[in-house]
Parts: C-alpha cells; structure tokens; sequence
DNA sequence: CAGGCTACGTGTACGGCGTACACTTGTCAA
DNA sequence: TTGACAAGTGTACGCCGTACACGTAGCCTG
C-alpha cells in the first residue's frame, strides 16, 4: 500500500548530524566512551553503520562533534565583574560541563586538532584575560599554563581512588604501608579527615579550586607586577 | 642435524619480558603509538603474536611496563638541596623523559590504574614535599593541584601549532583573524616575538617552566602561611 | 637412560572495529 | 513520466586483541 509506506517512511524521521550527535553522547553518558563505535551508535539509531557516514566524514569528526557538543553547555562569560572572578566562574562551569559527560576530558586529551567551536572559546577566553589588563605576552603564557584547566579538567594520575577504597582489604593496606609508607600515610590522613563526609577519598571539587586558584592568584602576582 | 638444530634455537635468544618492552618502546619512539599493536611489536620480534602472551597477561600490562621503562628514566631525587630546587629538577628531569618517548604522555593520560613503579615515584615526590616541611593536608592538595606535572608533562589543548605553522596560507590566516580575532592576535604576536629564535611558535620549555614556578611558587607561599 | 612435566613458541579462529564502494529506494523538479 | 539527487543499505576488506588447542625442546625424576 502506497499510503502505509509513505505513513511509516515519514515516521522514522531522517537522519541528521545533531541526532546522530545527540545519540553518541547520550551512549557515551550512559555506556562510556569505550562502548562507543560507529556501529553501536547506528545501531542506536536503528540504521546501518554506514549510513552515519554521509553526515559525518568519519569517527574523528563524530568526536569532535560531541566535545561541541559539551562545550555548547559552558556558560558564556560574563561581563560584569572582574576579570578573577569571571574566569573562575566559567571555568567552573566548564568543570559541571564535563562532569555531566565524564568521557569528554579524555576524548580532549586524545583529539589534535581542536574543532571551531573549540577555537571560539579559547579565543573568548583569551578576550576575558585581555579585558581584565594582562599584556598579550602574559596571556599567551597564561593560556599555556592554564592548559586543560581552562576547559575544566586537570589529568590527575591515579584518578580512581574512590573506587578502590571500598574494596581495599586490610592486607593490602598494611602492603601498602610497608611499600609505599608515603601514599599510604597521606591516603591515612585524608581517610580520617573525611569521616564527616559521605564516605572516605578526596573532595574533588575542593581540590580542582585549591589548584585553579592557586594558578589564578599567581596569574595576579605577575599582572601586578608587569603593571607596576 | 642436531647441532644446527640446537645452534638455531640458541641463536635465536628467547623472548623476555624485557625484550618485549624494549622492542614496543622502540617502536613507538620510531612509528608512534598508534603503530603500535600486539602483531606489530611480534613482526618487530620476529615471533608470533600469541608469543608475548607467555609473558605479558594483555596490552594494558604491555603498555603499562612501556610506561614503567620511561619512568625508569627519571633522575631519582637530590636530597642536597631545598625542596623547591630539588621537586624543580626531578620534575624536569621527568619532563626530559618523556620528551624523549613524545607517546609516554598520552599513553599516560589513558590508564586508570597506576603501576607500582608509578606507585612508587608518586611516593618518592610526596617524600619530597614532606621533607621540605609540607604537612600532610598541604601536600595532599599539593598531589592533586600538581597532577600530570609531577610526571612532566601538562596537556596544551592544542599541542601542535608548530606543525600548523608552515602551511599555514595568507587566506586562511586573515580569516583567522575575523573568526578568532583575540587568538589572531595572540599568534602575530608570538611569531613576532620569537623571530629570534629558529622560526615561530611557542618554546615548549619556558612555557612549562613558567607554569610550573607559578604552582611552586603559589606552593611556597601556603606553606609559608601554615608555618606562621 | 626412559618418561613425563613444564615452559615456551605456534596456528587457527572469533568477534569486533573503521570504512571503501557499489547498490537500492524514496522525493521532487522539469 | 522521467531522471537526477540525496539518503539509507549490503557486502567486503584489512586491521585489531586474544581464547584455545597444539607442538616441541629441555630438565627432573625414577
């Protein structure tokens, strides 16, 4: 039947860039980033895998199609403070970003080369450091020393903790103590000085602003001073 | 014939762990780590893939001893001097590591679990601070704010600008200029600035270097304020 | 010296990946 | 009606990591 072929062909709605972009996150989100394949999100999508490929030139650009994605979530800058204050609020924003979407950050360290939208908030930041009266010479470096830091994540080495505290058993942690008597006395204190919150492990957010503002007020010093 | 039999088997020495990493680290300083798969690094042994299975549970344990070769590279500590100048120097020299193995960094970036000898460094550098009169509190903060510095390296959001450099066109770079005006700017005035020096782009060490004073700094002066 | 145990290297095979390329099909303008 | 064009399909290729069964050579024990 003609008509029943037009009524289910305009059902399934056509293919796009932004549903196929919205399905990729939303399986990463949900999978992680090792579940996503270019079959798995098609399959998602109830399609073939090779019809993603004529909307996106291939998995590299389904990627940075995604970190758009999450950077489209970043607060824009505001205006009407110092420049301190505005570029802590929006790399914190940034930070909620990739919280939402904890595959984001690594899928940034993997990528080269950073996509226009990427480019268009770098150069927003750049515009946030200048409008607050660091020289192009003092930003160019603050924007190398800032690194990640400005899109809301910093790598920390042993990311895990929290998941290997509850199943660590008393015999490994003594291991521990007679291996690593550093780790061990510092992983001891900090145990301790959480007990208040829920559970053992570290206060990320406490310590992503420990750093960020240690970067920020440094980053203040050396305005002073080059003005002075 | 026997004796050939046996002089071929002898010849042809056995495979180790050892040769195993060598042959992997080779490879990727040579082809870059995306060259590197379990069949390439047997072809490399003149082995069959299974083989390195004898001696290595997966890739992850693979690269996981690549990592550990590299991190062997690191001077050990000075113990001769002030905690600054002494954290200063190892970490550098951690810098000078993995400059020479450019795929350690991002291989880095991927793991979740830390080796023992990661382990081990880790508690090496919280030594470092603890000697130098950190509290555990500070020095914990100290371990997060750090991150991938300890080990040498920070992420650049985009690493690469010396390879776009070159190609880079009159067209595409007055466009730049309309769509990322403050990036635009930023880049005349680096180029500018190191005409000096061979060619344009950033120096990769004083931008590491200065951001790194900045967090030792920033460090030395919270420790300064605990103290008092 | 016989026999078997063990450590090490081999061969084959499986399921998954990204994607090239040739095909059908559905839509709409001329 | 037709025929061009875009969107989705199907098949296939060459990679990947690795499970598993199989030799085979060397040593240890009887």
């Amino acid at each position: 039947m003609k008509t029943e072929s037009t009524v289910r062909s305009t059902t399934r709605e056509p293919l796009s860039r932004e549903r196929i972009l919205a399905a990729a996150v939303a399986l990463a989100d949900r999978e992680g980033v090792d579940a996503l394949s270019m079959r798995r999100v098609a399959q998602e999508l109830g399609v073939v895998p090779m019809a993603l490929y004529k909307h996106l030139e291939n998995k590299e650009e389904l990627l940075g199609g995604m970190l758009d994605v999450v950077v489209g979530e970043i607060d824009a800058a505001r205006t009407d403070t110092d420049w301190k204050t505005a570029v802590r609020e929006r790399i914190l924003s940034a930070r909620a970003a990739l919280l939402r979407h904890p595959w984001a950050s690594r899928v940034m360290e993997t990528r080269t080369e950073p996509t226009p939208t990427v480019m268009g908030y770098m150069d927003s930041m750049i515009e946030m450091f200048r409008a607050g009266g660091f020289s192009i010479d003092l930003t160019h470096h603050v924007m190398h020393a800032m690194g990640s830091r400005l899109m809301g994540f910093s790598q920390e080495l042993f990311n895990d903790q929290s998941d290997a505290d509850p199943q660590m058993d008393a015999e490994t942690f003594t291991a521990m103590s007679a291996t690593y008597p550093r780790i061990y006395e510092l992983f001891l204190a900090v145990s301790h000085d959480e007990a208040s919150v829920v559970g053992p492990g570290c206060d990320d957010r406490f310590e992503f602003e420990f750093a960020l503002d240690l970067m920020l007020d440094g980053l203040q010093r050396h305005k002073d001073r080059e003005q002075a």
